[in-house]
DNA sequence: GTCTATAGCCTGATAGAC
DNA sequence: GTCTATCAGGCTATAGAC
């Protein structure tokens, strides 16, 4: 359903307008601060004609976190593209989040924190930050598997410390230096001694296969 | 000023009454649904009379802000106080901040998000969290003297990177599992992990004084 | 899908009586 | 220091005309 005729695709695009100012009124009354009628107010429409598009403020609350995880996800995927699989996956991946995160704080702090009581992202809206935790684990295992870490990594302790040390830097940057960017921020400038902090944890075991530092252990790689 | 006559001894107990009222509201409204007229609600006075003991509704936030940082001050020395100076102490009082921390999640919201725009502590309230940062910053050098943890751990970058630990660890567990303990919390209970890390980017240096570990070999340094 | 009208709340803040 | 009265709005949500 949802075809592409006309009138569908005009109501996409007003839900998308919808969101976008969404977003603008949470950068500038904070996350708790949405109302609807200021929504209305900037599209130029009055409050009630929202209802045809979210039944309720809850709704659009949700809408927002399942978008806004996507496309965090979406963002994460792109940054691990372009490097070499393992750990510079990751730490691209996690630079680019970080990118992205400075640039949608709202959205991030709706994904990271709990600022709404009474709001529990549906179990749909939740699904790509599921997807997201794979992703890491992926990684994570990937990088084990080439040799960059220790196979803890991988283990649900590893993960659960690599998301302490990833949330811990875009928390302190978004509530000490909300206007630095990524790259200069005084904490998310630090993102490659975190990495190297989480290496020296998990280091790589002796006999893996490691063909990003060869020259650790000289061992002739079997040609396969 | 303000010596102990009845009726300011009476005033401070209003107040401390109202701080306290606050506070619940928070935990149930979202620290930015504080509202002045749920307080007076709880209290049983009307709106108005609010208005002789705070000026405005961000000043109440601001005496919060500025009670709660020196709340969690007091905790954070009180753990230290117990244990071996250094390391030991800095462990202890992190560990006692956090468990203070999932006692007061609202107040802890106020104090290391930005959750209400419009709002900044004012110098006066803020001073608690300059002193903390020096507490930190004190224990690491301690630690770095007595050769538990390397001399660039009490560096600008240390004490960051340290920040950075325990934000990840305390934003991660109140976001993903507020009902859970410190001592049980996914989270939380891997800070002995974080601190492993955390010594073993700093390790203590080769001559050091220490008293600790006389036994341990030479570590590599941290690669950079 | 837009609107008006309205219900039924809520809010922060001030003036001024007692 | 308490109150009433009031200002001057704000909000979510629904009913129903067009």
């Amino acid at each position: 359903m949802a075809l592409g005729t006309r009138r569908e695709l005009r109501r996409r695009e007003t839900v998308e307008e919808i969101l976008a100012i969404a977003i603008d009124v949470m950068a500038d009354d904070g996350v708790a601060g949405l109302s609807l009628s200021e929504v209305a107010r900037r599209l130029g429409i009055k409050p009630p004609s929202l209802y045809k598009y979210f039944p309720s403020r809850l709704a659009l609350y949700d809408r927002l976190f399942a978008d806004g995880q996507q496309r965090y996800l979406e963002v994460f995927r792109g940054g691990a593209a372009g490097a070499d699989p393992g750990l510079p996956a990751l730490i691209a991946a996690v630079e680019a989040g970080g990118r992205w995160a400075m640039d949608n704080q709202a959205l991030t702090q709706l994904l990271f924190w709990r600022p709404i009581p009474g709001f529990e992202p549906s179990a749909e809206a939740f699904a790509p930050s599921v997807a997201m935790l794979d992703e890491v684990r992926r990684m994570l295992a990937d990088a084990a598997r080439l040799g960059q870490l220790g196979p803890g990594a991988a283990a649900e302790e590893g993960v659960a410390l690599f998301s302490i040390l990833v949330a811990g830097m875009f928390s302190q940057q978004l509530a000490n230096g909300p206007h630095e960017s990524f790259a200069d921020g005084r904490f998310t400038r630090l993102a490659p001694q975190i990495f190297a902090m989480f290496r020296q944890h998990y280091p790589p075991t002796e006999g893996s296969d490691d063909r990003r530092h060869p020259h650790r252990a000289a061992q002739p790689s079997p040609s396969r």
